[in-house]
DNA sequence: CCCGTCGGTTACTTCAACGGAACTTCCCCG
DNA sequence: CGGGGAAGTTCCGTTGAAGTAACCGACGGG
């Protein structure tokens, strides 16, 4: 299966790419709220709750740079921007899909771990 | 599908616990490399490249505490020891393999678009 | 004419993580 | 007696990531 080896050191390494991307503090949560509809940013802002402006204009950015959201301004006024996902962004909801079905079946037992370790 | 909303800023979102863990810089690549085989300490070193000891010894104790890896020291001369997966551990190599799988079928798409974020 | 709104930006400070190197313990071997 | 190796641990020093808070420019409304 593991036919080819990448060099997990490589920045070019895809597991590297993508674990990087998705271990990001509001990466996943912004997809999944862009998921269900296009996004304003204060929406976003709003969804997310704790989130500075600074940090979500620099997550945003981000996720652009890579594809996986599409930001689109209008010349209103007030000013009005929407997020939305990209065909790339919605592709990737497949295997997000799989992690939180892990993570809602599994966290359980890993919380009691923690906690078990805790008071160890 | 969303039928119960949880709280993304509670330390106890399965979402955010999972998505935090698999984040962690050396988390994947210490299940991936687990998921081949039971490993020593100097192993997984090697195998990782540049880890620092420290570094490597917080992130295996993380995961045992997680109830992801089992630590096994044998009191030989000198020291060895030796982890591996749980029955926990190993069932996130699915939910993992549908992150790789996409990855490496996306990734490159990802980075072009990077490259041509970069030159704009 | 000043205010408020939206979507940010900028500057400042703080804080936790990371790298690097040295040190430790236990036992065996020569 | 003096290494040497495994598996860490400890001690800095650095830094970059993150939070805070203030500010901005365009426009429309009162």
């Amino acid at each position: 299966m593991t036919t080819v080896e990448w060099d997990v050191t490589s920045p070019a390494c895809p597991s590297r790419v993508i674990f990087s991307r998705i271990g990001d503090r509001w990466t996943m949560f912004i997809v999944l709220a862009l998921s269900e509809r296009t996004m304003r940013f204060s929406e976003l802002k709003e969804r997310l709750g704790q989130v500075s402006p600074k940090v979500l204009t620099e997550t945003l950015r981000a996720l652009e740079a890579d594809g996986l959201v599409e930001r689109q301004s209008f010349p209103d006024s007030p000013p009005r921007v929407e997020y939305s996902l990209t065909a790339l962004g919605r592709s990737l909801l497949e295997p997000i899909a799989a992690m939180r079905a892990w993570a809602e079946q599994h966290v359980p037992e890993v919380l009691e771990s923690r906690r078990r370790a805790l008071s160890a």
